[in-house]
DNA sequence: ACTTATTTTATCATATATGATAACCAGTTC
DNA sequence: GAACTGGTTATCATATATGATAAAATAAGT
């Protein structure tokens, strides 16, 4: 498994512990930040490489800074 | 301007900050990162909305955390 | 069991991030 | 002026992130 898919996976895994924490489902979270639901499943999964903007506007629906988002040590 | 904007923008001038503060050259950056410096300068011009593994490999290639790299309130 | 809610997966289209290349600009040095 | 360094911009190609849609699978509720 290659570094890209091992941040991937980490990132997936640190979005879906946030928003369970905040106990909002996926695709709550997912309408919030006007993105497709499917796609939200698919990053949570780990199946995506997102883009700044895109988690930016994860971070500000769950109320957590960037920062947050990207401390992904915790989740490993 | 749009908010997607102004965070191009201020990743973009977060990077550079940070690759300044360690006297490093765009071109010998890029080149670590085996990213095309014209993209590199691009996105430290604010042109471009990286995604998370090539802000990881300029983290790393920084010796700083993702989490220093999107914290850009300090640049505004 | 059935219904509803939630999530996952697949497929394709669109948008865009990145790669590759070339040309250009400004400053410095010889 | 030529060569070098550091950076910028434009253009096009390729890779891929995201959008849209549908279907399937799983989980939860009655």
């Amino acid at each position: 498994m290659s570094n890209k898919e091992q941040l991937q996976l980490a990132i997936g895994k640190r979005i879906k512990m946030l928003r369970e924490s905040k106990k909002i489902t996926q695709q709550d979270l997912a309408a919030k930040c006007n993105i497709e639901k499917s796609n939200f499943s698919r990053l949570e999964a780990g199946g995506t490489n997102p883009t700044l903007y895109t988690l930016k506007i994860i971070a500000d629906n769950l109320g957590v800074s960037l920062c947050d988002i990207v401390s992904m040590e915790d989740t490993k």
